[in-house]
DNA sequence: GCCAACGTTGGC
DNA sequence: GCCAACGTTGGC
C-alpha cells in the first residue's frame, strides 16, 4: 500500500464535492511526471487530498484509490478544456484513477505546518516552487501527516 | 538538440 | 494582483 498527495483547487473541485459524489475520475492532469505516479497507483493506496490555490492552502483530507489504469475520457472530449488533438483511442496518452472518499480533516494540515516539520527530502510538496500536483508520499512521512491532523493545545 | 518565448501554477 | 518557478512549444 502506497501514499500519494494530490491536488485540487477547491473553487474548480473540493473535498466537499468530493464527499458529495462519493467518489470521482481524477481526470484532466496534463502532466508527464504527475500522469506516470497516477499510472504507478494501486487500488487501496491512500492519497492526501490538497487544497491548492486558495486562502489556506494545505492537506485537508484522505481519499482512496478505488479503480487504475482508466482512460481519461476528457482527452477525447473537444468541449473539454482537457481535450487533446494527439491523443488517439488506438493509443491514448492519458491515463488515472477512480478515488472514493474517506475522510475530511477536522481542520487543514496547512503548508507552513508541513513547511515546518518537513524538509523538500520529506516531501515534494515542500519544495519552493513545486508545481507537481500527483506526487508520493513516503510511508513514515504519510504517518506523521496523519498524526499532524489531531489539533494540539 | 538548443533555447527563447510563452503559458500555467500556485504561494503570498 | 504579483511574480517566481517551471513545463511546453516551436523556430532554427
Amino acid at each position: 500500500m502506497n501514499y500519494w498527495l494530490i491536488k485540487s483547487e477547491p473553487s474548480v473541485y473540493s473535498i466537499e464535492k468530493m464527499q458529495q459524489e462519493k467518489s470521482c475520475i481524477w481526470d484532466g492532469v496534463r502532466n508527464y511526471q504527475a500522469r506516470n505516479f497516477l499510472r504507478h497507483m494501486v487500488r487501496g493506496d491512500l492519497v492526501f487530498f490538497y487544497h491548492s490555490n486558495t486562502k489556506h492552502p494545505g492537506i485537508i483530507g484522505l481519499v482512496q484509490v478505488i479503480e487504475t489504469e482508466i482512460i481519461d475520457p476528457t482527452q477525447f472530449d473537444t468541449n473539454s478544456q482537457y481535450y487533446d488533438p494527439k491523443s488517439t483511442s488506438e493509443n491514448p496518452r492519458w491515463q488515472t484513477v477512480r478515488v472514493e472518499f474517506v475522510e475530511q480533516f477536522p481542520s487543514v494540515i496547512t503548508l507552513a505546518q508541513l513547511k515546518q516539520e518537513f524538509t523538500p527530502d520529506d516531501l515534494l510538496l515542500v519544495r519552493r516552487g513545486n508545481r507537481l500536483s500527483v506526487m508520493p508520499v513516503a510511508q513514515d512521512i504519510a504517518e506523521k501527516i496523519l498524526g499532524m491532523k489531531i489539533p494540539k493545545d
